[in-house]
RNA sequence: GCCCGGGUGGUGAAAUUGGUAGACACAAGGGAUUUAAAAUCCCUCGUCAGUAAUGACGUGCCGGUUCAAGUCCGGCCCCGGGCACCA
């Protein structure tokens, strides 16, 4: 039955087909069995795989196979984040619905997702763009919604003026509307909240529980809860003539209060925008305030511009006078938006003041003896350190200046310690058509009320037309027409982030076959929490911490019970490709694929000339970059599965790189897996023809069938460390290919040889099967084996295989390698010592210099230190 | 700008707790086999010097700690990810 040639295309194909016909990866609740629960993040149906999917899901069904070889009952399912931007942008290019490009794109990544071989219960698929899970969502809302953890604000959108629009961030390209091109504008609109302020103490203190979790994570999300411990202090106004008497703003340096020489208040302040009707030059300021998009890093690199009020506050401790002006800097949707100013101590005030010629105070000195002035002139002294020119504060150091100072304040009724977050609630609500409709509505008497559990799902039609402009739910005025109490009451129209989706779906394919219910209970407790969970680290933080979030929203509702959603997690690293473009005279780039694009490289590997191969022409490298449809720097896995096969693709892909690390994408290499398979199919097929070996026996081997059996285990034991618990598949990898290289010369002359090579060629082939499961399949039944491999138990490295009665020890003289010695493994330390100095080479190094020290480390190295 | 990573041969990388820098591969060069090619097998492969043995140098840059630093500490440079409406 063994073929001489390996022909992964008909092994491929026949292995799936068993695994379907067999189920071999429906996953059934078994209280008996310990259980593991393996999850990738699931897709974007976009269309194709890319390798950023290869990767991901190849590093989960490694897992998933080592761990149900371990004997632990698997779950790993899989499934799609079907609602999203993309599907509305392709859908006005191919005249086509949302729906059904991407229902047609789910269909053909799951063929794709077959032919890579991954052990998926296809039984527990979830597609979130179907009302038989948006409708839970919607639910589950509206008991957010009564327990009070809902509420709807205005907040700060980006506005095409031109379209009549809400543009993404995405959408918005310097500044302007990607459609259009006009000017983008902040507006604000009303938007619903989910308060995930109310849980952001349990998502920091939680983190440390998550101690499988990369270090790097955990403290991306606590810098992005960003707990802080401060005073809210508030100015009394002087006359204004508005009906604003007092600003708060919130401080995390009281101890700096007598700096303070300005306030600041955002653009879309309503004391600004008093201000501004008496005053021309600050109402053209906040126009042009308007046009910035609306994003954290957009506000961090601009500009700092501000304007004066002409209002003025008093400092509730000195009672001076203070101007109020408006910055850009400032965020409405943040705190109160509004700030006190210290451009003596916080470089920011500093650069602001210093360009409109505000007061800069110093308040704050190195240390209490030398009262000396820091040079104000050049930057802000941003250090604590003692406090000067504070009154009754002056000499305090941080401690207590920070709590004399708020003491007073509270004592004053001017300030109140606060416990601040930097986390703000998370705002659901989208403007999009392809999404679940937020299931809210809005009365004629101005308020909102959720829809009624009778009459949920509120269902998203497929059947529409895009005009690129509005969504079609906004656009027919009859879609939201319904009625409330027998009142006329209109749907909100619109839809919720899909981060709403991605939040929960890992709970759902714990009961993705109950009709009944969001969760069942049983299920969920026996598969919950997941054991693993693999993904970008691009969402370290978003996706990562609604995740939590949701997870603790689930539990106190009753429906799942453990604290955090994901016991373990590895992010892998990003797959990188080149990038290349041309830009047109207006500056628009245009994107080509790498496949398009011929190139010459420099002996160093550096691209140095870049055309299109179509036509000849150049065009810029635009550098190695994520791999995205934007960049159109995609690469089809498809060509490479076709050409050498699923095995192949998934032993490159987790040979090339740690998982964790960005993985620079270079066609090179995949050759090079596919030669180790013919080396192994070839091994394993000749062993084979030399019949049924005898019986193992250990005790009869001479020294070089020990060295190679030694070689054999020692294999083991390093491929289940780096599978198991390092989670280093490369470093596995290579282990097992070192042993190829010792098995291929390894002598087959007497019946011992023989049998080791059984030993070693089984071993081989089980260690193999989470990676390369097609050809592990087909060669354990070569081997003669009528057990599933996929159940088979995981190979154990012999204990006894392992001793070594040799080490291999370096010699150093002063930290430099001068000999390698051999030693009797329970060799005394004197006794290496004496051998290390005997070394001919070590000889010239040491004569005639006196011996300071000799470092002996057991088993590996001596260190010799003489001069 | 802020937060988090990364930088090691021609290339992808390895070095797990401070202990041989470059395992395992790819590419390249040389050779065997072949009518020829593919495939396969063998050899060389960090830089410089040397036939070699070996020596000096070498992990982005500058400095430090240590018997010993890719690994730890301080300062810098460059690249990547995230920054709340891409997913």
């Amino acid at each position: 039955m063994a073929e001489n040639q390996y022909n992964p295309k008909d092994i491929e194909q026949r292995v799936q087909q068993y695994w379907e016909e067999n189920n071999s990866f429906q996953a059934n609740e078994d209280v008996e069995k310990e259980k593991f629960y393996c999850l990738s993040m699931f897709p974007y149906p976009s269309g194709r795989l890319h390798m950023g999917h290869v990767r991901n899901y190849t590093i989960g069904d490694v897992i998933s196979r080592y761990q149900r070889m371990q004997g632990k009952n698997v779950l790993q399912p899989m499934g799609w984040d079907a609602f999203g931007l993309p599907a509305e942008n392709a859908a006005i290019n191919n005249n086509t619905a949302p729906a059904n490009w991407t229902y047609s794109n789910i269909d053909y990544m799951k063929t794709q997702l077959r032919s890579l071989g991954f052990g998926y219960d296809w039984d527990r698929e979830v597609t979130t763009c179907k009302p038989d899970y948006y409708r839970w969502e919607q639910w589950f809302f509206t008991r957010l919604y009564e327990k009070g953890l809902v509420y709807k604000k205005n907040s700060t959108v980006n506005w095409d003026p031109v379209d009549q629009t809400v543009l993404a961030n995405e959408q918005v390209i310097d500044g302007r509307g990607w459609r259009s091109g006009a000017l983008v504008e902040q507006k604000e609109i009303p938007q619903w909240f989910i308060k995930i302020t109310d849980y952001a103490e349990e998502l920091l203190t939680d983190l440390e529980q998550l101690e499988e979790w990369p270090d790097q994570v955990r403290a991306m999300q606590a810098n992005w809860i960003g707990r802080s411990e401060g005073v809210d202090i508030t100015f009394n106004l002087g006359k204004n003539g508005s009906d604003i008497n007092e600003l708060t703003v919130y401080t995390t340096r009281p101890d700096t209060f007598y700096g303070v020489t300005y306030v600041a208040v955002a653009a879309q302040h309503p004391l600004a925008e008093f201000a501004a009707k008496t005053n021309a030059e600050l109402a053209t300021f906040i126009d042009e305030c308007k046009n910035t998009k609306v994003a954290e890093a957009e506000l961090a690199t601009m500009e700092k511009k501000g304007c004066d009020t002409g209002i003025q506050a008093v400092h509730p401790l000195t009672g001076e006078l203070l101007p109020v002006w408006v910055a850009n800097f400032v965020l409405m949707d943040y705190g109160s938006g509004a700030v006190m100013a210290v451009p003596g101590h916080d470089q920011r005030d500093w650069e602001f003041a210093t360009k409109y010629g505000l007061t800069i105070k110093q308040v704050i000195a190195p240390n209490a003896d030398a009262k000396e002035e820091c040079d104000l002139t050049a930057s802000a002294y941003t250090e604590k350190g003692t406090l000067i020119n504070s009154e009754k504060f002056d000499g305090l150091a941080f401690d207590d200046a920070f709590n004399d100072i708020a003491t007073a304040l509270e004592e004053k009724g001017f300030g109140k310690r606060k416990v601040n977050y930097r986390l703000r609630d998370w705002g659901v609500s989208r403007q999009r058509y392809w999404g679940s409709p937020i299931p809210m509505l809005n009365l004629e008497n101005g308020e909102s009320v959720p829809v009624p559990e009778s009459e949920l799902p509120v269902v998203l039609p497929e059947d529409v037309e895009m005009n690129g402009v509005t969504s079609p739910i906004k656009a027919d005025p009859e879609w939201a027409k319904t009625t409330y109490n027998g009142e006329p009451a209109l749907r909100e129209t619109d839809t919720f982030d899909t981060f709403m989706e991605s939040s929960w779906y890992y709970a759902r394919y714990a009961s993705a076959t109950n009709h009944d219910a969001m969760l069942d209970p049983t299920s969920s407790n026996y598969w919950l929490p997941v054991d693993q969970y693999i993904g970008g680290i691009e969402h370290a933080i978003l996706h990562l911490l609604y995740s939590r979030f949701f997870h603790k929203l689930l539990r106190d509702e009753g429906l799942v019970n453990s604290d955090e959603p994901f016991k373990r997690l590895l992010c892998q690293g990003m797959v990188l490709a080149d990038s290349y473009y041309r830009e047109d005279s207006a500056g628009k780039k245009t994107w080509y694929s790498p496949t398009e694009v011929s190139t010459e490289k420099d002996e160093k590997g550096r691209i140095v000339k870049a055309w299109l191969t179509a036509d000849g022409e150049a065009v810029i490298h635009g550098g190695m970059t994520k791999m995205s449809k934007s960049k159109n720097n995609g690469i089809d896995p498809q060509e490479v599965i076709d050409l050498y096969g699923a095995d192949t693709v998934r032993l490159f892909t987790m040979f090339a790189a740690p998982p964790e690390q960005t993985l620079e994408w270079v066609d090179s290499g995949v050759e090079g897996a596919n030669r180790f398979l013919r080396r192994i199919w070839k091994l394993v097929t000749e062993h084979v023809e030399k019949g049924v070996p005898v019986a193992l026996d250990a005790k009869a081997l001479n020294k070089n069938q020990q060295a190679l059996r030694r070689e054999v285990h020692k294999t083991i034991e390093k491929v289940s460390d780096d599978l198991g618990r390092r989670q280093t598949f490369n470093t596995a990898i290579a282990a097992i290919m070192e042993l190829l290289n010792h098995l291929q010369k390894a002598p087959q002359e007497d019946a011992q040889d023989i049998a080791i090579m059984r030993e070693a060629a089984e071993s081989l082939v089980l260690l193999l099967n989470p990676i390369t499961p097609h050809i592990s399949h087909e060669l354990w039944k070569v081997l003669g084996q009528t057990s599933d491999i996929d159940h088979a138990p995981w190979p154990e490295a012999d204990k006894a295989a392992l001793v070594e009665d040799e080490k291999l020890i370096i010699v150093q003289v002063n930290g430099k390698v001068r000999a390698k010695m051999t030693v009797a493994a329970d060799a005394s330390k004197d006794a290496i010592e004496e051998a290390a100095k005997a070394q001919d080479n070590v000889q010239p190094f040491i004569e005639g210099k006196t011996i300071r020290k000799v470092i002996v480390v057991p088993g590996k190295l001596v260190n010799i230190v003489a001069n």
